[in-house]
RNA sequence: GGAGAGGUGCAGGAGUGGUUGAACUGGCUUGUCUCGAAAACAAGUGAACCGCAAGGUUCCGCGAGUUCGAAUCUCGCUCUCUCCGCCA
């Protein structure tokens, strides 16, 4: 969520942010009515209170007189009254301050997903490659009809090459980002409910939730390793001298994706089960820009290195969810498709999840402050094998793997 | 899953229902001393909210309750530890 004070000094602009965003249900107007409600309820609270302290510290020691036990009981009945009246404003005032989007950069385009700017470009859009889908399928590397009989629409199973081949791309995915400062983690696979809206995600009792919940319990399967990683340090201060922290998670990535089907969601390109490499940064506000391309630098190495085509969006307002302040997609070139599809994305999501979790750090000086915390995606493992089975089929109809990857996979150069 | 013990400040660790925002010890910061360091001594050392400030309120795992007043009593939850059971 957003700083309060930043909210009430900057009105017109964090209402025209969300409709920038597509928020239309946010009224900045009404929260600051609600936030004003609150803040005099709060007054008057704090005076009952001191009153209270006041006049239960004359009673110290001796025999209490009557009349002061009597004017504590008002008190108290006032006090309980005003207190509950908080309680109620209060909770709607959580409620609206989060549903307020994060504030977007200046250098991000305006507009809905057309909007998106491309800003960089790499290899060739080449033409003529087999569906993935078909192709694997016909390989027997890939069994989406057994998933639906284990498990429904658009659960499946990897065999083979192709099960290896996730494996070799997980490995060199692994080295690269570990060479380059990040800390591998192996992380929960279900959070609770603070850590899931904390990070940015809908609670689960919205219907427009992507995540599974587990019933009966404060649980949900998460939708990305960012989600554990948010929460990793929730509640902490960190040393200013200890940033950034830098983490890769693994971990299988659990959606709903409620509604999606059609041609281009077609295969594995969107599914409700699959892995990926994470890397997460909490860092210091001042660094966070800075770290942002960095990291896109590091998924534009991955790819360049396994010679995919790609370019790079920087993503419009209307397309940049709840918790971004700025985010780059990669896109690869599908030439089965014939356009660039979504393969991975990084966003700075500057002090946004750090308030909501509470993960602050210590200035040099003692100053405590809210930090930054940045996500993007190293490799995510079904859409990864998509873009390696579209580019690297051979005349013979084999594939051939990037040379990269073949140290991951016993040397073989093709499958 | 069953039984028991326990959750207090940066860490350890006291705490009789009212003088405890919290003893004491350690850590850390600053100062004195020193050529410098160590030692010693002295002072300081959590966070949130409201307020220009003075100051006020809140937080002793979380949430309810009892009470004029709760870190201290009661109940629920949660987490940690020990033992048993189960198990990759």
């Amino acid at each position: 969520m957003l700083d309060i004070r930043f909210i009430r000094e900057n009105q017109d602009i964090v209402q025209k942010n969300a409709e920038n965003r597509g928020y239309r249900d946010v009224s900045i107007a009404k929260l600051l009515e609600l936030d004003g409600q609150k803040r005099i309820l709060q007054q008057e609270v704090d005076e009952l209170r001191e009153r209270r302290n006041q006049n239960s510290a004359k009673m110290k020691g001796g025999k209490p007189e009557q009349e002061l036990i009597d004017e504590g009981k008002r008190i108290k009945v006032e006090l309980s009254t005003r207190e509950e009246y908080l309680t109620g404003v209060s909770a709607e005032f959580q409620v609206m301050i989060e549903g307020v989007p994060n504030m977007a950069f200046d250098d991000v385009p305006v507009g809905g997903e057309e909007a998106s700017i491309e800003i960089k470009q790499f290899g060739e859009q080449d033409t003529g490659a087999v569906d993935h889908l078909d192709y694997a399928t016909a390989r027997d590397w890939l069994d989406f009809e057994r998933g639906a009989k284990v498990a429904g629409a658009k659960f499946y199973y990897l065999k083979g090459d192709l099960a290896l081949l996730e494996q070799a791309v997980t490995q060199y995915a692994i080295q690269f980002v570990t060479e380059r400062n990040f800390t591998l983690m192996s992380v929960p696979h279900m959070v609770n409910q603070r850590t899931m809206t904390g990070t940015g995600f809908a609670p689960r009792s919205s219907d427009q939730s992507d995540e599974y919940s587990i019933e009966g319990e404060d649980l949900s399967l998460i939708a990305t390793a960012e989600i554990p990683l948010t929460g990793y340090h929730a509640d902490e201060i960190i040393d200013e001298a200890d940033l950034p922290l830098r983490y890769a998670g693994i971990s299988p990535c659990y959606r709903r994706e409620a509604g999606a089907a059609g041609k281009f969601t077609r295969g594995l390109f969107r599914v409700h089960q699959f892995n990926k490499l994470e890397m997460y940064v909490f860092a210091t506000p001042e660094s966070s820009a800075a770290i942002h391309e960095e990291l896109l630098q590091i998924e534009e190495g991955i790819w360049q290195s396994m010679e995919i085509p790609y370019h790079v969006i920087n993503i419009a307002t209307g397309d940049l969810g709840a918790p971004a302040a700025k985010k780059y997609d990669l896109e690869y070139w599908s030439p089965v498709d014939g356009m660039y599809r979504e393969l991975t994305s990084c966003s700075n999501c500057t002090d946004f999840q750090a308030r909501n979790l509470n993960i602050r750090v210590r200035r040099a000086d003692g100053k405590v402050e809210m930090l930054h915390t940045l996500n993007g995606t190293a490799v995510s493992l079904a859409r990864s094998l998509v873009a390696i089975l579209e580019h690297c089929q051979t005349e013979d109809g084999k594939i051939r793997v990037p040379e990269v990857l073949r140290p991951y996979i016993g040397g073989r150069e093709v499958l």
